[in-house]
DNA sequence: AGTGTCTTTGCACACGTATGCAAAGCAAGA
DNA sequence: TCTTGCTTTGCATACGTGTGCAAAGACACT
């Protein structure tokens, strides 16, 4: 039950061929004859061959694996990337490695560590930041990174976004348009290139409508907070419409209104961001701004190893449009407006 | 900024030592001298020396890397584990490498093909079964594979999974304690260990306590057929309780009933399975079986690390008790018993 | 047949590390 | 001082593959 694996040397002596025949049958764009193709891929079928990755990743320095950053997995979000991106790696031979780190991003130096120990062909950084030392490692280091919903200052890195100013502004638009007046926002974490720009747009967008943004609160991406903000904001302020700065959390302040005696979307419009899956289910019937999951997994992937097989490559951000959906949480039409 | 990589050798030199030397310092067990240790050790922080993976999973056939297979990513108790997973084999000094498949457990074949590709030292199964031949393929590569949350006939492989049958059991008990008498339920897939199990130990509970099981259908793990599933139930035997076989699908058959006229938990208690974070929510605040997710996920790494420390190790299967949670989905009460 | 060009093949080495083996160092005991 | 036993070190090799280089082969053209 311990038999050694089948090396290339043992597929060659048995086709009659040496060592570098048969790796070169398994290289793509190697100079081999069709004859030898043949021979040597009849052999290494019956003997169960498969090329041995870490020894070919450690003569071409290439190891086909992928680093996959991700804090915030109990945002369906994440989980959702994860699964297309690694179907979208695995189809072009990519494989992925999971590091989980914590939301702030600490931990994420030691990570960065660990992807280089594997001589990783790529980075991807979902949902964190990578600080200026950790960015030139990577560079050093010859290693592409693509932030993946998260952006940066720093031009050196390429991201993929949704344009998330725009989309405030959207958002801000619709509220206005759907009549409501007194609107507040509870933020994303603003330490987040995401959370920023939302709030940011969603500001512009109010002050061009010339309405006041009633209050704004950071949520941190976190359910309690977000909750909590909420309520302070109606407390403090009965506003007729709240923006929150994602889906994870606007469910957390759809759940916290509940259990108060105003009513959605009749007294306060509830508009999030993502649109992730759940955001659909009857239970929340969310109105939300579409992050389009696919294009952007899409245009990650492509960027990264576009970099990957060309390292001259220079960094792109790209932004990816998306539109709001609406749903019952805040209809169209506006509910009844502001009725305090 | 293209620096090549530093190696055991630049150590060795730049501290007056043999690569040998170098070698020992960053492998446990070895023997070194505290001296030789120190000398190492400073130079290479100095240089930023870090040993390379995959050289050293060359040489010693060991790659610390551990292959999770997954299904059911929208199932939030998966990406949980996941992580969780990836926290405690972390601490290990193992990595994760992911491979996502579909949920009848199809392309598990080139999967499993596909890790052996990378050498990993051992592989978790989470809600995937492992056929025959997959399993040998496994056992004669040597890798040790721990089922996790989906149990097998095979008794050659290891698996940790919640005391199904048990908590089946419990379900009726609690529903039949409570005063319901009108009780059907929406299976797991029966297909899978987990969902079979489930059921078993619930028809056997309602049969011990004298009642019949009105009406049984399989959800297959998925919200839509779940949904019809209660919505079909719901029509034709007009039930005062419906069990739910996991949490996931749970949600879909409260969203469902939401629509019609039956009051949840006045009319219909709804109990689901999992105990996923959402379950707590106060939209659905459901009544459900825990599973101990951090003791299921210590419980399989400890049973891998140590099978792939002695492979002599035999399989194990372990099962860990879970409780019900009572929320407001199925009071311990009762709510209005049987009423229609 | 001879020349030139292009394709195919094998040889040999490199990648960066772990480890068996023997030599060397060291301490203790007689 | 010599032996004995133990610890530490360096040498050499192996792990399984990719690839530069030169040799060999195929083929067409003069």
């Amino acid at each position: 039950m311990n038999e050694r694996r089948v090396t290339s040397q043992d597929v060659a002596t048995a086709a009659g061929v040496s060592q570098s025949a048969v790796s070169r049958v398994f290289t793509p764009g190697a100079s081999v004859s069709a004859a030898t193709v043949a021979k040597v891929r009849a052999v290494a079928d019956r003997l169960g061959y498969r090329p041995n990755v870490l020894a070919r990743g450690l003569v071409s320095g290439r190891s086909r694996l992928i680093g996959v950053v991700v804090a915030y997995l109990e945002n369906q979000f994440y989980p959702d990337a994860v699964e297309r991106l690694s179907r979208a790696l695995q189809a072009e031979g990519y494989r992925i490695i999971i590091f989980t780190v914590m939301g702030r991003g600490e931990g994420v130096g030691e990570v960065i560590e660990a992807l280089l120990d594997y001589q990783v062909d790529g980075i991807i950084a979902a949902s964190v930041g990578l600080s200026d030392t950790l960015t030139r490692r990577c560079a050093d280091a010859g290693i592409p990174v693509v932030l993946f919903n998260r952006g940066q200052i720093d031009q050196r890195l390429s991201q993929v976004t949704s344009a998330n100013r725009q989309g405030g502004q959207d958002v801000a638009d619709f509220l206005v348009g759907g009549g409501r007046k007194r609107i507040a926002h509870v933020s994303g974490w603003l330490g987040s290139s995401t959370g920023f720009d939302r709030a940011e747009g969603f500001a512009d967008g109010l002050s061009k409508a010339g309405l006041p943004l009633m209050k704004q609160i950071d949520g941190k991406y976190q359910r309690d907070v977000a909750a909590a903000a909420a309520l302070e904001i109606v407390e403090e302020v009965r506003p007729d419409a709240i923006f929150v700065g994602n889906d994870h959390m606007a469910f957390a302040v759809l759940d916290a209104l509940r259990g108060t005696g105003v009513s959605v979307p009749d007294d306060i419009a509830i508009v999030g961001y993502d649109d992730v899956t759940m955001a659909s289910w009857p239970s929340f019937d969310l109105t939300t701004v579409r992050q389009p999951s696919g294009r952007m997994v899409a245009s990650t992937v492509e960027m990264l190893i576009r970099q990957i097989d060309d390292h001259a490559q220079p960094a792109k951000k790209v932004e990816i449009a998306g539109e709001i959906v609406v749903r019952g949480s805040a209809p169209a039409g506006g509910g009844d407006g502001a009725r305090v």
